[in-house]
DNA sequence: ACAAGCGTTTAGTGTTGACTAAACGTTTTG
DNA sequence: CAAAACGTTTAGTCAACACTAAACGCTTGT
């Protein structure tokens, strides 16, 4: 167990505690983050040492909920996977959906007819506390994707230009 | 069903989904959310037609993550629960101990030998990513804090307009 | 002391879901 | 055509876990 499977398991257990995504999953995106280009099916189910109908299921549902990317090469019937670029993004993106959604239940409770004044008052206060988590984490999000496109652009420059740091 | 029967269902289904507790635990933070006052565990177990021992359990649960508060009452023996006045700091709070963790396996990863330069790039903008949420959520931790201190402070004194304590 | 009330623990059950091996369908290669 | 190389689907196994009923331990009241 070398530096990089260390890595890769840490990386397994961290999606699955924190995401609900199965082991494998979770060890497919450590995989890929620590490889340079990309990978396919079979060299991920060696490199893991687990079935080929695994990575391929839990590659689909990375690929799914935006976290990895599938590419395809000319004249190579193979599959190819990698991080995806705005993976970042996404995970933003998917935190405020599930916000929103806490939001509406909470919207929904207070036009319920049974409501105590207490009640009223609590839910009162968890919408603006919604509210101001969502407010918060969309203007994180634009603000993000700002630092993405410049990052990319200054990459590029540095791509074009001389070599890289 | 009525409609809290059915906000109750859905604040179940929701922590399900996404926070990977069990069903009877959001079962429990929907209660408790619409229930003036506190429960204790045998309401809550004849309310939601489920065994005491799930109370129990999900609701010492809820506690330790401090979705929930135990509160005793002098000269009674039971035990009654409440949503915790905290919960959306302990919300906030947690998010940032995953994202801590995440941003120390990247850091990790960073140091590692076996490292190209294209994964050094790919590692470093996660790094600069985590850098960013974490910097972001910790000042809204901290302007949250402010505001549910003013909201404290403002319920307080609205108490003791109308009734001396 | 006995019984009742309370929360917890335990043993057991059913379900869910991750994972695998093997079969399958399709496309490429000899 | 046959064989190999793909990805996917299927059937089945195994482990984890939610949930329950019953037993347990502790405290309180009679």
């Amino acid at each position: 167990m070398d530096e990089q499977d260390r890595f890769i398991e840490r990386t397994g257990q961290l999606f699955e505690e924190t995401e609900g995504l199965p082991r494998i999953a979770g060890r497919i995106v450590g995989l890929l983050l620590i490889t340079p280009g990309e990978c396919s099916i079979d060299e991920m189910a060696e490199r893991l040492a687990v079935s080929r109908a695994s990575i391929s299921i839990d590659a689909r549902r990375l690929e799914q909920c935006g976290v990895v990317e599938r590419v395809t090469r000319p004249g190579d019937r193979r599959d190819y996977y990698r991080i995806a670029p705005d993976h970042y993004t996404r995970a933003l993106e998917r935190r405020l959906a599930v916000m929103q959604r806490f939001a509406e239940l909470i919207a929904d409770g207070r036009r319920m007819k049974s409501t105590s004044p207490e009640v009223r008052e609590r839910l009162d206060e968890a919408a603006d506390a919604m509210g101001i988590v969502i407010e918060a984490t969309t203007q994180e999000l634009a603000r993000w994707r700002a630092t993405r496109e410049k990052r990319r652009a200054a990459a590029q420059h540095s791509r074009n230009g001389r070599a890289g740091s």
